[in-house]
DNA sequence: GCCGTTTTCGGCCCGACTGTTTTCAGTCG
């Protein structure tokens, strides 16, 4: 079992634990030790064992320990058998549904016995729930429009997908005469790989306190609404046709400051900073940092002024996921977070030769736009026959037609020769060593799957990595966001040797990928395993994608030095694993 | 249930919106 799963029933005993009425605290106790253990990078199936180990994790105390270790165990704990006992796993689907809180739940049961989906959607309609006590017509509506809603499984988003909604409300919004300002909060603004809703804060005259009614009914009129769900004084949230849920705040420019960090959390960042601001002698919402005794406002218009008041850093929003970030801004020791301009070369794309889109001479001309230094050209080997991989003797044609471009470009950019084979089920690469040899970047990656345990899966990489052809382990997880789950490997094994090979582990940036989460860059930076991000680009458009995987090294902390395409050429080539004897033959 | 430059006991974040309410409970972020 891993971390991930972990941490999801721990999640589950405190959704139990509340609808059961258990102590508030306790309670908030148990989400809190299962946001820790889906971030550690400490393996808890290794860990189990070493109870000082568990305890070093902050969030998990003595009886926390004892459950993880009896989860290791058994694959479940005392108290949740129990709670599940009583209330059936069904209970905790009707968590999910909009306007269902435990303490509706909670009467729904005792009144009803209702503990599924389905048992509730039946209950409405016999008209049994209409007689409990705070359950009017328009309530009852509201549970049966969020059971719809639910069924038609709406879920979270891949962040380019939210992106580019907030993007097209941003141009709507703008066209007001009275806003001026619209900036993305939320997941979207610390950059997760996913987005369940859409934060807008828009700031401008119109969204002056008790101006606002001609500016909520423009934001209400968006032609993209599929149904509108609130509109307050100054909030209106709505689902665009996607199903995603999007919520506008109108705001003075006074409070811009502490608006914006207060929706753009996580609620784990907030928490903690309101913490630290009631001990500084503060209270901090989403209005402003002020004073306790007097309430008069010590900071609210600039983020910046309220992280300073509170004797913070600005934090990077990547950052806010109470992790550290908080101690590091108070000491003044933040990172110097990774950027895109940092970035001087991308080592993984495909071109008509194989599935590509755009020609070698078209990729380079689109990489000198974006301002790289030098790329890879890194086509499919033969294994991928549906993408007409290469063979032998294509690759090494396709190898001199490279180093011709290169020589067409006068210098105005380093083409390097490069390659992606295919990783077969045995751990064996699909192209002859000799042609390997030759390749300036050799990527291997796993296309297939077969149906390999974790064991087998990881000694077929750890094979891979041994054949001193391989530069950069490619897509190490496989997953795709959203679609496909990473296989099952153990990363920690695969980088620890990577690190000591010195091989570099692939970080593929474009948003339906980002094949290493922000715990797995962690991994590698902890292992010292080398990071390399490509955006795996089919054609010139896909370099646009490298901001995600950006985001995703700043919120795993990485700085330029974590990661090699930050080198200039020479020395990018350098910092790859030395080249074998083989590569005379050149 | 966790945690400690005020604490090993007594704390533990804040406000808006909604619906059902003549003063508030529940949910949400």
């Amino acid at each position: 079992m891993d971390n991930a799963t972990m941490a999801r029933l721990l999640e589950q005993t405190a959704d139990l634990l509340e609808i059961d009425g258990a102590d508030s605290f306790r309670i908030r106790s148990y989400r809190r030790a299962a946001e820790a253990v889906e971030q550690t990078t400490v393996d808890l199936m290794d860990a189990s064992t070493d109870t000082a180990r568990l305890l070093a994790i902050p969030g998990v105390g003595k009886s926390m320990a004892a459950n993880l270790q009896a989860i290791a165990a058994t694959g479940t704990m005392p108290l949740r058998d129990e709670l599940l006992a009583k209330y059936g796993i069904s209970m905790l689907e009707l968590m999910k549904l909009p306007g269902m809180g435990p303490k509706t739940i909670a009467l729904f049961w005792s009144a009803a016995k209702v503990n599924s989906i389905d048992l509730l959607a039946e209950a409405i309609e016999s008209g049994k729930l209409a007689e409990l006590p705070r359950m009017g017509q328009k309530q009852i509506e509201k549970i049966k429009k969020g059971i719809d809603d639910y069924r038609r499984s709406a879920g979270r988003f891949r962040i380019d997908q939210a992106q580019e909604a907030a993007d097209r409300l941003e141009l709507y919004l703008l066209a007001f005469h009275g806003f001026e300002r619209v900036t993305p909060a939320g997941s979207l603004r610390r950059g997760r790989e996913t987005a369940g809703d859409l934060d807008l804060l828009v700031t401008g005259p119109a969204c002056a306190p008790q101006k606002t009614a001609e500016a909520v009914e423009y934001v209400a009129a968006y032609p993209g609404i599929a149904d509108l769900i609130v509109k307050g004084e100054n909030k209106v949230s709505f689902h665009i046709a996607s199903g995603m849920q999007v919520d506008v705040r109108l705001l003075p420019n006074e409070c811009y400051g502490a608006a914006l960090q207060y929706f753009t959390g996580s609620k784990a960042h907030n928490v903690s900073l309101r913490q630290r601001a009631l001990k500084m002698g503060y209270t901090l919402s989403e209005w402003s940092l002020a004073r306790l005794d007097d309430e008069s406002v010590v900071a609210s218009a600039t983020e910046e002024e309220i992280y300073a008041k509170l004797g913070m850093d600005w934090t990077p929003p990547e950052m806010r996921e109470c992790l550290g970030e908080i101690e590091a801004a108070a000491a003044h020791s933040l990172p110097r977070l990774i950027e895109e301009s940092d970035i001087r070369g991308d080592v993984h794309m495909h071109t008509t030769a194989t599935d590509g889109r755009n020609s070698i001479r078209e990729m380079a001309e689109a990489a000198i736009a974006r301002g790289h230094q030098y790329i890879a050209i890194t086509d499919h080997s033969k294994a991928l026959a549906m993408t007409f991989g290469l063979d032998e003797k294509r690759a090494l044609e396709h190898m001199q037609r490279i180093k011709e471009v290169e020589r067409e470009m006068e210098g105005r950019i380093r083409i390097f020769t490069g390659i992606e084979v295919d990783i077969l089920s045995d751990g064996a690469l699909d192209l002859d060593d000799e042609v390997l040899a030759q390749m300036d970047v050799v990527i291997a990656s796993i296309h297939s799957r077969f149906d390999q345990s974790r064991e087998e899966t990881t000694a077929r990489v750890l094979r891979a990595l041994e054949n001193p052809n391989v530069r950069i382990l490619g897509h190490p997880t496989g997953r795709q966001i959203l679609r496909r789950e990473p296989i099952a490997i153990d990363l920690g094994a695969v980088m620890r040797r990577a690190a000591e090979l010195g091989v570099a582990m692939e970080h593929n940036a474009s948003p339906e990928r980002l094949d290493l989460s922000d715990r797995d860059l962690r991994l590698a930076r902890e292992l010292g395993c080398k990071i390399a991000i490509n955006t795996d680009a089919h054609d010139t458009r896909d370099f646009l994608k490298l901001k995600y995987g950006i985001r995703q090294l700043r919120r795993a902390w990485l700085e330029p030095k974590d990661v090699l395409n930050t080198l200039r050429a020479d020395e990018f080539l350098a910092a790859l694993r030395p080249r074998t004897q083989a590569s005379a033959v050149r």
